[in-house]
DNA sequence: TGAAATTAGTTGCATAACTAACTATATGCC
DNA sequence: GGCATATAGTTAGTTATGCAACTAATTTCA
C-alpha cells in the first residue's frame, strides 16, 4: 500500500476545520444578506453575552475558546460598533464587564434565528443520532486537549 | 422553557470550530516541539503536495479549501522558506505549478508521524465507529453548504 | 507588613482569513 | 480575426489568531 503513510488522511479534515468553516462562511453570508454588519466572531462574542450579560473579558476567553489579546481586540472592535461596553468592576479594579448595549439587545432574536437557520441548512440528511455522536466525539477531543 | 432561543446551542461550537481549533492548536505545539517552523496552515498545503506534486495553485484552493488570496500568500511564505517553489506551466501561461523542494520532501515523514500521533492524543475514548460517524456527518453538511 | 507570585487586561509582531478590485492569459463565438 | 467572457493569479484593506512581553491590581505568605 503506497500510501500507507496517509492513512488517516480524512480526519485531517478536522485540523483543517473544514466542516465549520464551511458552517461559519454560510451563517457570515445569511448574516449578510440579511443586511447585519456583524462577523461570526463578534457574534459569538454577542452569543455568550445574551446568555448572561457583563462577563468579564477573561470569563469571554474561556467561554468563547479564544485568548486575551483576541478577546481585547473583539471587544474594542464590539465597542467601536456600539455593541458592548466596558465597565470597572466595582469589587476588582482589574476587571472590565463587559455589558451588552440597547443596539445588541435588539440583535439577539434575529441572528439567532439565523444561526438556527443555517444550522438547518448544514444539517440537511443527517440524523438526530448521529449529531448527538458528533457533540460527544466534540466534548472528548476538547477534553483530551485542554 | 426561558432558554428557547438557545436550544440549539451546544452546536454553535461546530461553527466556532472548538474541536478543530483545539486539535489545530495541539499539532502546531508538537511541531514546534519537534523544532520544525511551519504553521499548520503551510502544514496542510504541503499534505496535498506530498501526495501530488506540482498542482497550480487553483487547485490547491479547491483541495485545501482556501480561496484564492490566502493560496497566494501561503505559497509566497513558503517559497520564502525555501519550501516551494512557483514554476510556470508550459501549456498555459496563467498557470503557476507549485513544486516541493528537496527540503520540503525530507518534511513529509516526520510530520505526518507528527499529525498522526497528534490525532491519536485528541482521540483517547474514542471508539472507532463514532469516527466514523463524524466523518459521514461532516462529509454530509460540507456537501449541504458548498 | 511587604516582597513574590498570580491574575486581568493591553500592545506589538507575524501569519492568515475574506472581499473586492485588479492584471494577464485563454477560450468561445460571431 | 476580434470582441466578450471566463479563468489564474496578485494586491489592498479590514478583521482575526497566536505568542511574547508588558502594566496594573490583587492575593499569598513568610
Amino acid at each position: 500500500m503506497p500510501n500507507n503513510q496517509f492513512k488517516r488522511g480524512e480526519l485531517y479534515s478536522v485540523i483543517n476545520g473544514m466542516a465549520s468553516t464551511a458552517v461559519a462562511r454560510r451563517l457570515q453570508k445569511n448574516f449578510r444578506q440579511s443586511g447585519l454588519e456583524i462577523t461570526i466572531e463578534q457574534w459569538s462574542v454577542l452569543y455568550h453575552l445574551w446568555k448572561e450579560d457583563c462577563l468579564s473579558q477573561q470569563e469571554l476567553c474561556n467561554r468563547t475558546f479564544r485568548d486575551k489579546p483576541s478577546i481585547t481586540r473583539l471587544i474594542d472592535n464590539l465597542e467601536k460598533q456600539k455593541l458592548v461596553k466596558r465597565t470597572a468592576s466595582k469589587t476588582d479594579r482589574r476587571i472590565n464587564l463587559v455589558c451588552l448595549t440597547d443596539a445588541a439587545k435588539e440583535m439577539q432574536q434575529v441572528t439567532i434565528d439565523i444561526a438556527n437557520q443555517t444550522m438547518n441548512e448544514a444539517l440537511v440528511g443527517v440524523i438526530k443520532e448521529d449529531i448527538e455522536t458528533v457533540k460527544k466525539v466534540f466534548q472528548q477531543v476538547f477534553d483530551n486537549l485542554i
